[in-house]
DNA sequence: CTGAATCCAGGCGGATACTG
DNA sequence: CAGTATCCGCCTGGATTCAG
């Protein structure tokens, strides 16, 4: 039986070494800082949808706005010029008699998506922890005074 | 843990593979569904950079409000109330005549911290990927494309 | 020291109407 | 179809003050 190396190779094989190391050396906590205002930008709501949406092809501006639920052309188009600012998102032009417009990912976008289907896909994983955290603590509203173990 | 694992367990349980692909089969995209309400609630400024400075441990009110610079009273104590909630973050009270009040990730919330260092990380590496970008993009707007954004 | 309460400016975001 | 402009309520977020 060759069960011996079991556990060490998992940590070796398993691990995205944790960046939390990386990012404790980076002046992060300044608002400040370049990296902290590009979180900023990234770490949008509707942002990380149409990146979402993108990383299905480019995409014309009605499709996106169909896709999206809930979203108004005014945040559709304020987001898309951002993320085009910022060189996520490209935008094609047709010089159609009909306007078409296509939209994008670019090479930086592109590597930017999986780090954000990462973080939703951890939404959808613990969607149901997080709401009986959330029914707990609306209900025992007054008695969080003291730590109560789990 | 179970004693029986295999390793082929193991392979299928950490994927290396895209997590795009899955996210593309969730209903993310409607602003309705929970996973994208919890989306809402991580993808926020403040609570990645409280986040990433609890990964460090657990710390006091006024440490985090020392660390995290910028950051009003009002905001930490409104995020930190929202993490407590959606139980990522844990609140220790000590009942003694100063007040003392120790703050730390949950589990749940641990297990959220290494796909937001992730992203920070990814934002410290593309920072002059983005300012050049930017720079381009304002440069060009002046040169009579169509429209200019004021 | 850890908050709570209040005021207030600015931005987010929806609805609507309009353009080319 | 792909936006643009405007009005406007609401929330975010900073500053200040006060309380336990």
């Amino acid at each position: 039986m060759n069960s011996n190396l079991n556990t060490d190779e998992f940590k070796i094989s398993y691990p995205p070494q944790p960046a939390l190391d990386r990012i404790a050396n980076m002046g992060i906590f300044d608002t400040q800082c370049a990296g902290h205002q590009i979180l900023e930008k990234i770490a949008n709501k509707w942002t990380i949808l149409i990146i979402y949406a993108l990383t299905q092809g480019k995409k014309r501006y009605s499709d996106l706005k169909q896709q999206i639920v809930g979203i108004s052309s005014k945040m559709l188009i304020q987001n898309l010029r951002n993320l085009e600012r910022t060189g996520l998102v490209q935008r094609y032009v047709y010089p159609t008699v009909p306007p078409r417009v296509d939209y994008s990912l670019t090479p930086l976008g592109e590597s930017l998506a999986e780090p954000l289907a990462v973080l939703g896909e951890w939404a959808y994983q613990h969607i149901s922890d997080v709401n009986a955290s959330i029914e707990q603590y609306d209900h025992s509203s007054q008695s969080g005074d003291f730590w109560q173990p789990k």
